[in-house]
DNA sequence: GATTAGCACTCGTTTATAGGGAGTGCTAAA
DNA sequence: TTTAGCACTCCCTATAAACGAGTGCTAATC
């Protein structure tokens, strides 16, 4: 069991080494204002610590550093409610101040706002379709041969495809088509319009065109692929500044995960519970991460799970700042959420 | 004036530095199998090669190294036609062979198989918008307090932004606006609807609608903020991971303007000849992209420029090798486009 | 006169060695 | 239980020496 003078040591060198990113001594900890133990104190507990596996040692004779459990430690147990500063609160409420128009515009704005706020890079999975609904679907022809099909969610959301008319296929027949879909499947939840479409479309589609077989084959192709989980980031260059990345090849698998591993990421944050979690170094599974931390926190409407911000940092993270910041700003996006839908 | 050994020499050393990133000596130039000439005679030439700038040395008694210059006077004068592999070909025929729905697609993939096929970043300016012409405006209301004006252009391509309803503003007079739009506009070239919106619509609109305040700066905003400037990239992550970049600060800076200064690099597209153009090292004006060389070659339809595809790497670059990929790949860019208009 | 062989010289790279300093672990005193 | 004192460890830097790749120059060769 730790002491309270331990705890309090602990405390000391997580926050510095979040500061200085630089180990610290038993003296230097000693010397600052609020510790009033001398060093050799200091270096009997911190032998305990260390024995804990709380902290480590970069070299036999250097400064402390704080270990992953350290730092797990420290989240779960010794983080300090943090107030936000007036420059943070007043930074949020800007944002949020603009009258919304589109939800994802306030997402975006949120992502660019954190990553401003915080210098890590923010990744935010915006607002779920699964329980927006189709509102309309539209083809358009522009020319004898082209057409591109209109997909309008009650969100405001607008998915658009380009296909090549079938030949011989008319106007008429093709309004036919579209008055088929909208009849049946507006309204419907996305994440059933491609059930919808099987089971009543498809019988109803045959009946009335002789192009059956393309038509429906873009259909399943439209419906079936277009359902992406939309991420939006901010400060992709962030993480990449901070000074815990010198090492060129962790700099370059980081920057690669961020560029080419959006699904995977997406997937992740998709499975995030509510509330906010905070995965540390080898805690992440994704391997460019493991010299990271990752803060998520799910926002919600009515209580369903909507979306999810996204915190990447190193593993020496501001953790009290970041916490506060992302529960706040999850409020924000939910309530600006339900403003939304009014 | 050079002479044909001296020009042989540096050529040898450019191929040479191009594919191995390593300083050549005079003895391994002497070593290579079509070199017929002694070390003490190919060092002679260097001296002078190097007096005349072409090629440096990294310290006194290193081998050599191209300058600038020597690459400039390797691109413009050394250059051997190249013709490419059946695996490039190949690659590329394939890439077009698909049918083709969407222009934004194929160019798209274009960006891809460009940066999968050199290793590089590549770049590319989407079909210019001054050409196309708005198909169709539709409003469609989500629910009482909002809606989504959505933009068609006959290439098929779809604009849209959700705006709140004034308040009191009823589906007929939503219809009347629309109806007003589509009949002003349809049919009119992108880059002069912001001035017909001013010419003819404003009037109009005015005696037709009460709510002519908010629905006229609605529209404004809509049409003349969005007629941004499409970039694709490809392979983001390809140039970072060339050995030319070890320094951390070069690779950040680099990083940065790829994620960062997408306008500029539009600009830089936009304002570029037709034809294929090679810029080298300080040739560039983004300091980030002075280590690098960028190739760009535009692509036309019936004369017209259409677009620009370019390309990001080392100065140390596969310039022959390329250039043929380019030029290749512009003229399917040409033509796919003309397919597409049939 | 052009080409080549030979050789001294330069400079980056590697290895070895030593001194300084920050910080620890341990022991003994307070 | 806390603290002062001290030997010890290991990083970091500086210095020096050996090595080697490559050059520049001179003199010999074709």
């Amino acid at each position: 069991m730790l002491t309270e003078r331990q705890l309090r040591i602990l405390q000391v060198i997580v926050d510095d080494f979040i500061q200085t990113a630089q180990p610290i001594g038993s003296r230097a900890i000693s010397n600052k204002q609020d510790v009033a133990y001398s060093a050799a104190t200091i270096r009997n507990d911190m032998a305990e610590l260390e024995q804990l596996g709380l902290i480590e040692k970069t070299h036999t004779s250097s400064g402390r550093i704080p270990s992953e459990k350290g730092y797990r430690f420290y989240v779960d147990h010794l983080l300090t409610p943090f107030h936000l500063s007036r420059q943070d609160t007043s930074a949020i409420k800007q944002t949020f101040s603009t009258n919304i128009r589109q939800m994802e515009e306030v997402v975006q704005q949120s992502a660019a706002l954190l990553s401003e706020l915080t210098n890590y890079t923010s990744i935010i999975l915006g607002p779920e379709l699964l329980e927006t609904k189709l509102k309309h679907i539209q083809i358009l022809t522009l020319s004898d041969f082209s057409a591109v099909m209109i997909l309008v969610t009650d969100t405001g959301h607008v998915e658009h495809k380009s296909f090549r008319i079938p030949d011989g296929m008319d106007h008429a027949e093709m309004e036919k088509v579209v008055n088929i879909l909208n009849d049946r499947l507006a309204g419907v939840p996305l994440m059933m319009v491609p059930g919808r479409l099987k089971s009543e479309v498809q019988e109803l589609l045959k009946q009335h065109t002789v192009h059956f077989d393309t038509m429906f084959a873009y259909l399943r192709s439209f419906m079936e692929t277009e359902q992406p989980l939309k991420l939006y980031f901010g400060g992709k260059t962030n993480i990449l500044m901070q000074p815990d990345f010198q090492d060129l090849n962790k700099l370059r698998s980081l920057y690669t995960m961020i560029e080419e591993e959006g699904e995977t990421i997406a997937r992740l944050l998709k499975g995030e519970q509510n509330g906010l979690h905070v995965s540390i170094g080898t805690e992440n599974k994704l391997s460019a991460m493991q010299d990271c931390s990752f803060v998520t926190a799910s926002y919600t409407a009515d209580g369903i799970h909507m979306g999810t911000v996204a915190l990447l940092g190193p593993t020496r993270m501001e953790y009290s700042r970041v916490m506060s910041l992302m529960h706040v700003l999850t409020n924000k996006l939910t309530s600006a959420y339900q403003d939304w839908q009014k």
